[in-house]
DNA sequence: CCCTGATTCGC
DNA sequence: GCGAATCAGG
């Protein structure tokens, strides 16, 4: 599969989303994510826009190097200290589609409250709040993504053109 | 073990 | 330019 202007676009706008190199592949199809990591860097836009997270001091020594290199291999023993890296958490910030409606109905077992969600569950709420049936999807989601597949789409939804309101809704 | 991005280098 | 293999880390 080729990087054509489309597929460059998308992923730069996904990566800009900070969605994770996986979750770009899967979305391109056709790619892996090492591909996606690849373009990425060739590309130049690593940096994740203005928080640098991952460019802390990572010391790199013994690169890959699959082949007989030279039989002049310089050894490093530094390790690289971590220890004034300054950490900030900052969210994706995607909106979510604000539609209080469910649009799915999970099975009893599978529902997940605020205290049974994990990182990995999607956190897209159903119900009322106030209700008592009020619960999570609790599906599995990505690590880094709040929602599962499903939800993800709903709330990553590109920007829905309004402008046809005469046409009837699907 | 699951994941993340980073890097190298044969193609 | 591309991306698998690998590395380094969470």
């Amino acid at each position: 599969m080729a990087w054509n202007d489309e597929r460059v676009e998308l992923l730069k706008k996904l990566w800009a989303d900070g969605l994770s190199a996986s979750q770009i592949a899967a979305r391109l199809g056709g790619v892996t994510r090492n591909a996606v990591i690849g373009k990425v860097h060739r590309l130049g836009l690593s940096a994740r826009a203005t928080t640098t997270r991952s460019s802390s001091p990572r010391i790199r020594r013994a690169p890959v190097r699959r082949q007989q290199p030279k039989q002049n291999t310089v050894v490093y023993a530094t390790r690289g200290a971590t220890a004034l890296k300054p950490e900030f958490e900052e969210e994706p910030e995607t909106v979510a589609a604000p539609q209080p409606v469910e649009e799915l109905v999970i099975p009893l077992h599978e529902r997940a409250t605020i205290l049974s969600l994990k990182e990995h569950m999607c956190r897209w709420p159903i119900g009322d709040p106030g209700e008592d049936d009020f619960h999570f999807c609790g599906r599995r989601s990505d690590t880094g993504v709040p929602y599962c597949e499903h939800h993800s789409r709903m709330a990553y939804q590109p920007v829905q053109r309004r402008r046809d309101k005469r046409s009837a809704t699907g």
